[in-house]
DNA sequence: TTTTCGCTGCCCGCCT
RNA sequence: AGGCGGGCAG
């Protein structure tokens, strides 16, 4: 039992600066809660605000209007920052009532014939309303407003509203009373204390605040070190000076959990936690190693510790604390919890999953104080569904620290095939760790040794997931770009993109003068369908499909929507948008040149501009510290300003317009298709391929000055276009194969400075970079790439023999078993409950039912990993999770050949000359016949009539052997042969034509046909013309009938005759195959041509031939070969083993 | 703070 | 041809 690799527990241990055990926590004594200041000023550095949470001893006004400041506060007793929350009180409704022009009704208030006016006609009306809510007191006051958003009825651009404020604790506007007959809406019903706070204080996600007027609280209401209040909102300003933040602290954990057979639940066995008291916000965090851990463990009910356990606790490396039961684990372990007051809780999932059995536990265990897992103090845990996935409620109630989970944020910020933890150590730590199963932790409490070991795991685990999170930098990171959209930390944490964008937008319109009156969240319309998409997006050009040798450009816009916004000045602000009858939106054009800058584009503008500076400044920094930091905000502004583009044609959000996000593509695909008809016209070059913002463009030189030359060119001729958009090279590649759109693989090449380039192999699309195709599909697509792409050197028949010669070796070291089983593991997500999955013929939802019964956690969006094993049964049925290998559960190496590496290798090699599918099959042991070839042969072949005829009549029919260069891709038009009849043009034959014929026809190529590629040419046609003949021709046992359709009974072919029911049995067309192999046979066969020859010409030929006695050679080799098969062809069935024992 | 959704274009495999 | 399921690409 080795679950931690000794070196792995070595790395990380020894760097640990002190691995201590605090002293033993107390319940807190004091309930008195203390003041963070005396001064009339508080400096607050805020990290997180909450709305409430339902206190049962709360008011309905403390309830609704109360909004609790999470952040730190220096404490002069304790010379360090300490944590503090702030209770503001009565935070209001403001809501914006605008008025219709004329009034839809007459009533006694208002006639249709006047004119609107607020103080007369709005108010009373609103008035009414509040007496029919029941509201006893509302603020009225009229405001000059500006809008731009698509409500019916109200007034784009400035006008009056009516601002009115009240209080949360009195119920909200119903839906129905919204529009009304003087007012045409009523904004800002729905808005949550939480942003009209933001919104209104210009908060911009963790900043300083200055807070006055603050009161100490009577009660202790949380687990922070200080608290107090203030009674109105306005008593929280932000504070300007720019001050560095505070360092937080971090605890990392780790949750073991172990299921309980019996009950079928997971119950918690250990806990372990990393800490790191010193984390920086702004920057990368220095000493990451300064860390402490702990661990606490459990008894197991009715299972005695090892006799020796107490012994070996003392003597460990690391601090283990041992409890008797789970009830006691977790209350040691809040008291921990309480004593460390972290502001961030790391792990891995743990907002998906460990929070759900945490909090299930404390429940079940009804442990005291379970709420010092968050910082708000909470008497009774609300009622939840643990249904093993953490739901929102949950999440509230660690409110005041902050989860950052490694699991989402990862997915967020790497791109990775899988995010399971060990993964994640191992693509960005290079760390490697196993894991292990949790139906093996029971078994591992039976020695000292494999408890120790599982704790040894829980450490290290609580300790990877804080590198995890420093590696990413998740902490700068996600508060930077809280920063930039002012949005709640705790959210960006969770992975609200969307909402990031309202934020920004919110406070932009907000910050406008005079401001915006911000569009109402579009209510959820309880419909969830998976719509087609709503308007066109990006263009992709048709590549060029092939290998290329030479150095090909990558040209890009750079942010091409970003840039799009700001050159065609497109704005909520300056382009009206309407529906039309059918209640589609109209198509808009961009605002005449004389309008003014909207504010999308001035955001952009200025994001843009700021990340421009801060890249400048990368540049000229030494300090690497710096460095970092810089790199941090610059990514941040990338990242919000690509995805402000999406959140335009995003449905629920509210800055949703398909106008806007529309014209932006539309705008792009002209640019595009703009920038590639010019490339071809104007300059005479090849666009071999583009995709929505850039072009691929064949160089056709191998010298590299000379193709950055050319880039330069259409840079220039494409940027003289636009004012914001720009179009840069954005890399140069020396050979690409490009097989389809969206899927290719290059060499990118790497300038060093002074120093002969280096080239590094960059692959796109294809299965070697998609989880869903085993890792040895992609080794092996890998290795076959690289082949193909070194094939300039070694010339390309050089690489179909190499290709086949590993395709072969492959193929029988995976039949002998000589691969590692992981090499078959295959990876999907499942995107719903597996429960849901109407079609239960999938494998990946087989495998995550499977998983489920045996009481591992499976959530949708988990990614499932299985292999398929042996058996009769259907594919899916045969899936099973890679643990369950052995004995007689083994994987199908046939099925990965012909499903997973067949397929993969045989697209790669499609653009190459030489091989083909059916030869592919044949190299790793599969029946060839049972793959499609590409070419279509569609010559009609009828029977001969005579043996005699002559070799131009006998052959009229069958399918030529033509070449192509592969070199220059010259088609050399028919090959004729070693012998060629006398006619009226040429009677001469002296053989010369032919080995004329094995030279390049393109005079500038002057390539030779080698023997090696005549060799793998015909292997190939042969293969083809036994393909085209098993095509679909069948004969029915019973009635005779022959046919080429079928239909398909339990997996048996049966004839289509009414009521007739035979089976039917394959019939060849042997004597058309015959004849055209014998054709091809012909073409090589020397004595025959000497036979057929004058007398005068045989001279002529034999003095040729002698010349040429090597290549003979292998002319004769393949008549003999072919000899072989028409012999076979006497009986009834072709012998493909012959056929293709030819070049093994 | 609920609803856990940024967009579209494209390829691939299974089923009927 | 449609449906379902995958997840790459920009």
């Amino acid at each position: 039992m080795n679950v931690v690799p000794a070196e792995t527990w070595k790395s990380l241990t020894s760097n640990l600066k002190a691995v201590t055990e605090e002293p033993e926590p107390a319940l807190p004594s004091s309930t008195k809660p203390e003041l963070p200041s005396q001064s009339p000023e508080l400096k607050f550095y805020l990290i997180d605000i909450q709305q409430h949470i339902d206190f049962p001893f709360q008011t309905q006004k403390e309830k609704s209007g109360t909004i609790f400041l999470f952040g730190k506060v220096w404490s002069e007793k304790q010379k360090k920052f300490v944590s503090c929350t702030v209770h503001v009180h009565n935070v209001m409704r403001t809501l914006y009532v605008a008025p219709r022009e004329r009034a839809i009704r007459d009533t006694s208030i208002v006639s249709t014939e006047e004119e609107i006016d607020i103080e007369k006609h709005v108010i009373p009306e609103l008035l009414e309303l509040r007496k029919n809510l029941g509201i006893p007191k509302m603020n009225f006051k009229p405001v000059r407003r500006k809008y731009a958003f698509d409500e019916p009825g109200v007034v784009q651009g400035e006008s009056d509203f009516l601002k009115v404020v009240y209080s949360y604790e009195y119920p909200e506007v119903p839906d129905k009373s919204l529009r009304g007959n003087s007012f045409a809406f009523i904004f800002g019903t729905k808005t949550s204390p939480t942003e009209n706070f933001i919104v209104q204080r210009k908060i911009m996600g963790p900043c300083w605040l200055r807070i006055t007027n603050f009161q100490a609280q009577s009660t202790k209401l949380c687990w922070s070190a200080t608290e107090c209040h203030v009674e109105e909102p306005w008593c929280v300003l932000v504070d300007s000076q720019g001050m560095e933040p505070p360092p937080l602290s971090v605890l990392s954990l780790k949750i073991q959990a172990s299921v309980n057979q019996v009950e079928k639940k997971s119950e918690i066995v250990a806990i372990s936690g990393a800490i790191h008291n010193n984390v920086s916000l702004n920057r990368p965090t220095k000493n990451q190693d300064d860390i402490k851990t702990f661990t606490v463990l459990r008894k197991l009910k009715n299972m005695a510790l090892p006799t020796d356990f107490d012994e070996m606790i003392k003597k460990s490396e690391f601090p283990i604390r041992l409890e008797g039961n789970e009830r006691a684990l977790l209350g040691w372990f809040l008291c921990k919890v309480h004593l460390l007051d972290p502001d961030i809780i790391v792990g891995h999932n743990i907002l998906g999953y460990d929070m759900d059995v945490l909090l299930f536990r404390l429940k079940e265990n009804n442990v005291p104080h379970w709420s010092r897992i968050g910082r708000l103090y909470i008497p009774k845990m609300p009622n939840m569904h643990f249904t093993g996935g953490t739901s929102a409620v949950q999440r509230s109630l660690i409110a005041g620290r902050l989860g950052c989970d490694t699991y989402l944020l990862s997915k967020e910020f790497v791109k990775l095939k899988s995010y399971s933890l060990s993964n994640l150590t191992s693509h960005l730590l290079d760390v490697k760790k196993d894991e292990f199963d949790v139906e093996m932790v029971p078994q591992m409490f039976l020695t000292s040794d494999s408890i120790l070991e599982l704790c040894k795991s829980t450490v290290v685990d609580s300790i990877l997931n804080m590198k995890i999170m420093f590696k990413l930098n998740l902490i700068p990171l996600t508060k930077q770009l809280t920063e930039l959209c002012g949005n709640r930390w705790v959210r960006s944490l969770t992975g609200a993109r969307a909402e990031r964008i309202e934020y920004l937008l919110m406070h932009e319109f907000y910050r406008s003068k005079p401001k915006y009156v911000l569009p109402d969240r579009i209510a959820w319309k309880g419909e969830t369908k998976k719509e087609k998409p709503k308007y066109g997006g990006g263009l992709v050009l048709d590549p060029k499909v092939g290998y290329y040798d030479s150095f090909v450009l990558l040209l890009d816009f750079n942010s091409l929507y970003p840039s799009i916004i700001q050159e065609y000045n497109i704005c909520f602000t300056t382009i009206p948008r309407s529906k039309d009858s059918k209640g589609d939106w109209v198509e808009v054009v961009p605002p005449p040149s004389h309008v003014e800058k909207g504010v999308l584009p001035k955001v952009i503008k200025k994001l843009i501009s700021n990340r421009k500076a801060i890249k400048e400044q990368i540049k000229t920094s030494s300090d690497q510290d710096r460095k970092e930091q810089l790199d941090i905000q610059q990514l941040a502004i990338k990242l919000v300003a690509n995805s402000m583009y999406g959140c335009l044609g995003f449905t629920s959000s509210r800055f949703f317009a398909i106008p806007l996000a529309q014209l932006i593509t539309t705008k792009g695909r002209e640019a595009l298709k703009s920038t590639a008809n010019l490339t071809t016209n104007q300059l005479k070059l090849e666009v071999i391929y583009g995709d929505t913002d850039s072009i691929m463009v064949d160089s056709k030189t191998k010298d590299l000055v000379e193709a950055k030359k050319i880039a330069l060119q259409i840079k220039k001729m494409v940027n003289k276009l636009y004012h914001e958009m720009e179009i840069e090279l954005d890399g140069v590649f020396l050979g690409i194969l490009l097989l389809k759109k969206k899927k290719y693989a290059c060499r990118i090449v790497r300038e060093i400075p002074g120093k002969p380039f280096k080239t590094e192999t960059q692959i796109k699309g294809l299965e070697m970079v998609r989880r869903d195709w085993c890792p040895l599909a992609a080794t092996m697509g890998t290795h076959v790439v690289n082949l193909i792409l070194d094939g300039g050197e070694k010339g390309i028949e050089k690489v179909v023999e190499e290709l086949h010669q590993y395709l072969r070796t492959q193929a029988s070291e995976v039949r002998e078993g000589q691969i590692d089983n992981s090499c078959f593991i295959i990876t999907k997500a499942i995107s719903k409950n597996p429960e849901d999955y109407s079609d239960k013929g999938l494998p990946h939802v087989n495998v995550a039912l499977a998983n489920k019964k045996r009481g591992l956690p499976v959530h949708s969006g988990d990614f499932i990993e299985y292999v398929i094993t042996t058996g009769e049964e259907s594919v899916a049925l045969r899936a099973k999770n890679p643990d369950q290998l052995g004995g007689e559960v083994k994987i199908d190496f046939e099925w990965y050949l012909a499903n997973q590496i067949h397929p993969t290798i045989s697209r790669l090699c499609a653009p190459i000359e030489g091989t083909d599918s059916a030869l592919i099959a044949e190299c790793l042991g599969l029946d060839p016949t049972k793959f499609k070839i590409k070419e279509k042969v569609s010559n009609d072949f009828r029977l001969p009539t005579s043996v005699r005829l002559s070799d131009k009549e006998k052959y009229k029919d069958v399918a030529r052997l033509t070449l192509k260069c592969p070199q220059c891709k010259t088609e050399q038009g028919e090959f004729l042969g070693v012998y060629q009849e006398p006619n009226e043009n040429e009677p001469k034959n002296d053989g010369e034509h032919f080995f004329r014929g094995l030279t390049c026809k393109n005079a500038d190529c002057g390539y030779k046909f080698t023997l090696q590629f005549l060799k793998n040419k015909i292997q190939l046609l042969i293969t083809q013309a036994i393909k085209k003949h098993y095509v679909k021709s069948y004969y029915c046992q019973r009635c005779s009938l022959q046919t080429q359709q079928y239909w398909v009974k339990n997996g048996k072919f049966k004839c289509t005759k009414q009521s007739c029911e035979g089976t039917l049995v394959e019939k060849y067309d042997h004597i058309a195959l015959l004849l055209q192999l014998s054709y091809y046979r012909s073409l090589f066969d020397i004595d025959r041509a000497l036979n057929r020859s004058t007398v005068e010409n045989q001279l002529a030929l034999k003095k040729i031939y002698t010349t040429h006695a090597e290549s003979c050679l292998v002319f004769k080799e393949i008549t003999q070969f072919m000899d072989g098969i028409l012999k076979e062809n006497n009986y009834n069935i072709i012998s493909l083993k012959k056929l293709f024992s030819f070049y093994q």
